[in-house]
DNA sequence: GCGAGATGCTTAACATGTTAAATGGTTCGG
DNA sequence: CCGAACCATTTAACATGTTAAGCATCTCGC
């Protein structure tokens, strides 16, 4: 496909680092950056463990949210595997599919469904448990069991001084003013 | 603690928590999870003012690497804002249909493509960008801009101590490699 | 009871994450 | 040169993230 613009000329229109021209913080300083690249550097230990048992990464947490409770509303299991709704729909239409949890509907509301893990999921979490918490035994030993400890009460307060802060509105002063009541 | 054992429950009968039956590290000390809060509560803060815009997380990350330099490869850019191939590509072309990017391919190697931001795209960075160092001014005065640093220094260290380690294959040693039928 | 609104979940639509395969370009041994 | 191996990027296929709609059910005021 020759869909490149076949811009033959000397790069005529491109100018110097826009960082010149739009004053922003360095990249490599981005707080979400750094929690995607921490993140993923630990879920890259977890992955092929978890793809052996052909579960992917949401699939394992809506288990393991299972596994600690008898039964769950599909609320209450999207907010403590931290799923939206829509994802959270689509996994469990698969995973009863393959028989790992049981579905139900609540007595005396029938507009909500309540989850459980099944026997199957149950073997199946007995299965992939051990090279799982192997695997966090590692990463712990590795970056030190206190400081790991430090960093999850630091993501914590990170995650509770934001709570309910919603600075989503903030531009909204900068450029037109409030639009909405 | 209570061992894991196929006591054999009752089928259909939802049986007692799992979590007897499959040991495992309480689901709220999650490593993973932590993170992936953590920086959801961020992302937050931000995703409407990107939205009024009509960027996505992953748009504005490519254009604020973009604008840090004169031109860059493709390869190179997707290590810089950590974006895989496949996503690269697909966003790349539809930046540039909305002329926020020009591309053209490098001299002497026509396998490779040269990606630079254009002037429009450096017009709606200017829009964004003072909301954006707003937003990311609040978040640091609310957790507090030291402690801010550290974790940050803290997820550096996590990224760097688990750079080329590589436990994927852990669980092959507890499994004596079975294959997957 | 009954109809408007609220609630719980699902579906739709589009964008990205992820892995595998395909495409086009380059390099290098023979 | 030639073709096989290699490289950079894209396309394909499927799963999830995200927002908006849609459906069924429930609640409540009248």
């Amino acid at each position: 496909m020759p869909k490149r613009s076949a811009n033959g000329s000397r790069a005529g229109a491109i100018g110097k680092p826009a960082s010149r021209r739009v004053p922003m913080r360095d990249f490599s300083r981005s707080l979400p950056m750094a929690l995607l690249r921490a993140r993923e550097a630990v879920m890259r230990q977890f992955r092929p463990s978890l793809r052996r048992h052909d579960l992917t990464e949401q699939q394992w947490r809506i288990l393991r949210a299972l596994a600690a409770v008898d039964a769950i509303e599909v609320t209450e299991l999207a907010r403590t595997a931290f799923l939206l709704g829509p994802s959270l729909s689509r996994i469990l239409r698969d995973l009863e599919a393959r028989r790992l949890i049981e579905r139900r509907s609540a007595e005396g509301d029938l507009r909500r469904g309540v989850v459980s893990i099944s026997e199957k999921g149950v073997k199946l979490m007995s299965a992939v448990a051990p090279s799982s918490e192997a695997i966090y035994a590692a990463i712990s030993r590795r970056y030190g069991t206190r400081k790991l400890a430090e960093l999850q009460d630091m993501l914590g307060a990170l995650e509770a001084s934001l709570a309910g802060l919603d600075l989503g509105d903030e531009d909204a002063k900068l450029t037109s003013g409030r639009k909405f009541a």
